[in-house]
DNA sequence: GATCCGCA
């Protein structure tokens, strides 16, 4: 007999239940929101108890609704009780912290809706006696009438608001009138944000949806392992074998084997996937078989390869406009050599052969390339392509794929710039009878994945030209494919490789250095010239990191190639160098929060605010933690300007003592401290470009195996499937 | 068991 038993056994069924009104939402943030309010007793809109109030700790992801002012919410779970003061006698506080089962819905009745709809931001311009008015107007058919923006509906509420104010109400209902779906879908435990998705593409169909078959889930971000939870809990009547089950299972290994980069795969590297995920070999050979039945991929029956349906159709998409592109050759005629002579003329100093030859290249090719690491002189080349194709009358596009590069683009050839996400956005470039003629540069190219290849494909007419320029040499896109490698792999489209410039000056030996390790080669000696390798053992990186910055903290920024370690090494560092310095401030709700950014600190801006001059990747210093009505501070950034931290600007700041190289990635550094961990995304490709951001001084922490593992192997790009190249060859 | 980015 066990005397404890029953004793835990309570403790877990101890479930209660509360309904409240909500009036305080004292913290919002990512992955915690806290809101509480005044209890109403059951199944009534009267407030029920004045001796304790309700507060509700739970992840945003759970719960039907953000939390707002005049909600009404009922919970269930196990309640915390706490006695607290306020003012002169004591309340209880019932504390719900992710609690079992969560609703929401909005105030049904007169005097609660009117002071919701008066408080609520999302119904603008409607306070409190135009609310009232509604109401008189509508009663009970409120929700009906709101519900849809129909013509009828308007001609109701033209008698009590304004036309702006009609909007606002539909707009702002919008928000709640799927408040059904969701507490339904919080029900089964699927994440708001997956709701979210759900409902934006399927709307009021969304349960019915699920019902026909809950492995849609899968396309809006649910695991496999947790929709078969929900199949299986909710007992929809799908068996094991069915064959809605056994395509979603391929979909989600076919799903990993991008997210590694390819673009196709085999079945040898599918079968692990769906073994684990299926958990029946019998099942394993049904699933592919369907998955071959139903198209979702197409069986190469020269290589035996796997090609899911969707990259190959983007793949083959890609290279059929690239390859119209490369077939109108010859443009090169006495009209662009002119125009070349021109933009020549207005440089202040001579290319070299190889540089003419790659602008005369892009001026003679529909589509081009111009390819080559740091200090080749891509840009002087572009610059003068450019010019030249401005002088031809060409309207010229010119795109990065991070806000930062977009910057930078800017800045050297002079011209407006935007990121590929923003064009895209825009209206189609199509040529006009204004303007017939226009020209796409893609900047930082060997960023650019296939998908988004294929997107701006879509969105430009066949005759603009496309200029790429980058480094193929460098990280590989995140997303799958590998677009700039495969054109040059392929040979098919007009590429000038330019090479390093010998500067007079050059005694860092950096440029030799970052060559030999592009091709594979561990330099004689480790520690050379202007670069200092500090053999560390894998434990100790971060802190030699550490110590190695402060010899020269204002030249200095490390990279690193994870988000933990570079964590790690700025927590490390802001402890060493800064450590008790003011913290930044900051006023939310009433209350005071403190942000662990202190005065002196070396910033990082996660996010593009293009009105405040920040781009994601922008650093700075916090140079002023005083607050005042306006800001909370101020950061100076690397440019010499000062911005002004507002809450907007806050979100998205973070220490940046050490970045990680994919940020780094297009900027240079006078000295620069590479964080060698070996891991995924460590190889030869990812240590060149680490080297390729130092200006004069490179120190490398970590252990020779690793080092010389890293620039042996294959790069990470090598071993990614692409059909691109082949597509453009044949 | 563990990766990087850009947008909404």
């Amino acid at each position: 007999m066990n005397a404890q038993a029953p004793i835990v056994q309570q403790a877990v069924a101890q479930l209660h239940q509360d309904q409240m009104r909500v009036t305080s939402i004292p913290y919002t943030s990512t992955n915690m929101v806290i809101f509480s309010g005044v209890p109403l007793a059951k199944n009534s809109y009267k407030t029920n108890s004045g001796k304790y109030y309700v507060t509700i700790k739970a992840d945003p992801d759970t719960i039907p609704a953000q939390p707002a002012l005049g909600q009404h919410w009922s919970v269930k779970g196990t309640r915390l009780v706490e006695e607290m003061e306020t003012g002169d006698f004591v309340m209880q506080q019932h504390t719900y912290e992710s609690p079992e089962h969560i609703e929401c819905s909005l105030p049904e009745t007169g005097e609660q809706l009117i002071r919701f709809i008066a408080r609520e931001v999302d119904f603008k311009g409607i306070g409190e006696s135009k609310a009232r008015a509604l109401w008189e107007l509508l009663g009970k058919d409120f929700h009906s009438i709101v519900r849809k923006d129909t013509p009828e509906s308007r001609e109701w509420l033209r008698s009590v608001l304004s036309e702006g104010s009609i909007n606002a109400l539909f707009e702002g209902y919008v928000k709640y009138k799927n408040l059904a779906y969701c507490n339904w879908m919080t029900e089964h435990k699927i994440p708001a944000s997956v709701q979210q998705r759900l409902l934006k593409h399927h709307g009021e169909e969304s349960i019915e949806a699920i019902k026909q078959n809950p492995y849609v889930l899968i396309g809006f971000g649910m695991s496999f392992k947790d929709v078969d939870k929900l199949v299986e809990f909710d007992q929809f009547k799908i068996t094991k074998s069915d064959h809605r089950r056994l395509s979603s299972a391929l979909e989600t290994s076919i799903r990993k084997e991008i997210e590694k980069g390819h673009t196709y795969t085999t079945q040898a590297s599918l079968r692990p996937y769906l073994t684990k995920l299926l958990n029946d070999k019998e099942l394993v050979i049904q699933a592919f078989k369907a998955g071959h039945d139903r198209a979702q991929y197409i069986l190469n029956p020269v290589t035996g390869t796997y090609h899911p349906t969707a990259q190959l159709l983007m793949e083959n998409v890609v290279a059929k406009r690239l390859k119209v592109l490369a077939n109108q050759d010859n443009l090169f005629d006495e009209y662009a050599n002119s125009a070349y002579c021109f933009a020549v003329d207005e440089l202040p100093y001579k290319l070299t052969k190889k540089q003419i030859e790659a602008v005369t290249t892009c001026l003679d090719n529909a589509v081009s390339c111009i390819t080559g690491g740091a200090g080749t002189g891509k840009t002087t080349v572009l610059r003068t392509a450019l010019r030249a194709y401005q002088q031809m009358g060409f309207e010229i596009h010119a795109v990065a794929l991070s806000g930062r590069a977009a910057m930078r683009l800017h800045e050297s050839i002079g011209l407006f710039t935007s990121t590929i996400a923003k064009l895209l956005r825009e209206d189609p470039i199509e040529p006009s009878s204004e303007q017939p003629k226009h020209l796409l540069v893609i900047d930082e190219a060997s960023m650019i994945d296939l998908p988004t290849m294929y997107r701006l494909v879509n969105h430009i007419h066949p005759s603009v030209r496309i200029i790429f320029t980058g480094d193929p040499d460098q990280l590989p896109p995140i997303g799958c494919g590998k677009v700039l490698a495969d054109i040059v792999l392929s040979k098919a489209i007009a590429n000038t490789m330019l090479d390093i410039v010998k500067r007079q000056d050059g005694s860092t030996g950096i440029p030799e250095y970052s060559k030999l390790i592009n091709q594979g080669i561990v330099p004689e000696k480790l520690s050379t010239g202007a670069i200092h390798f500090h053999e560390t053992t894998k434990n100790n990186i971060a802190q030699v990191c550490c110590d190695l910055y402060q010899q020269s903290p204002e030249n200095s920024r490390v990279m690193a190639p994870t988000k933990a370690l570079v964590a790690d090494i700025n927590k490390l560092t802001q402890e060493a160098v800064n450590l008790n310095r003011n913290r930044l401030e900051f006023e939310m709700h009433g209350e005071r929060f403190f942000q662990n950014l202190r005065l002196n600190d070396a910033i990082l801006f996660t996010q593009n605010h293009y009105d405040k001059g920040i781009q994601n990747g922008s650093l700075g210093v916090l140079t002023s933690v005083e607050s005042s009505s306006e800001n909370y501070g101020e950061v100076t950034l690397d440019t010499g300007d000062k911005v002004e931290i507002t809450q907007s600007v806050l979100d998205c700041m973070e220490l940046g003592y050490a970045i990680t190289l994919h940020k780094a990635q297009g900027s240079q550094f006078p000295r620069i401290i590479i964080a060698l961990r070996s891991g995924k995304i460590v190889d030869r490709a990812w240590l060149y470009t680490a080297i390729t951001r130092a200006e004069a001084e490179i120190h490398i922490v970590g252990s020779r195996q690793d080092f010389e593992l890293a620039v042996i192997s294959e790069s990470n790009s090598n071993k990614r499937h692409s059909f691109l190249s082949e597509m453009l060859r044949s």
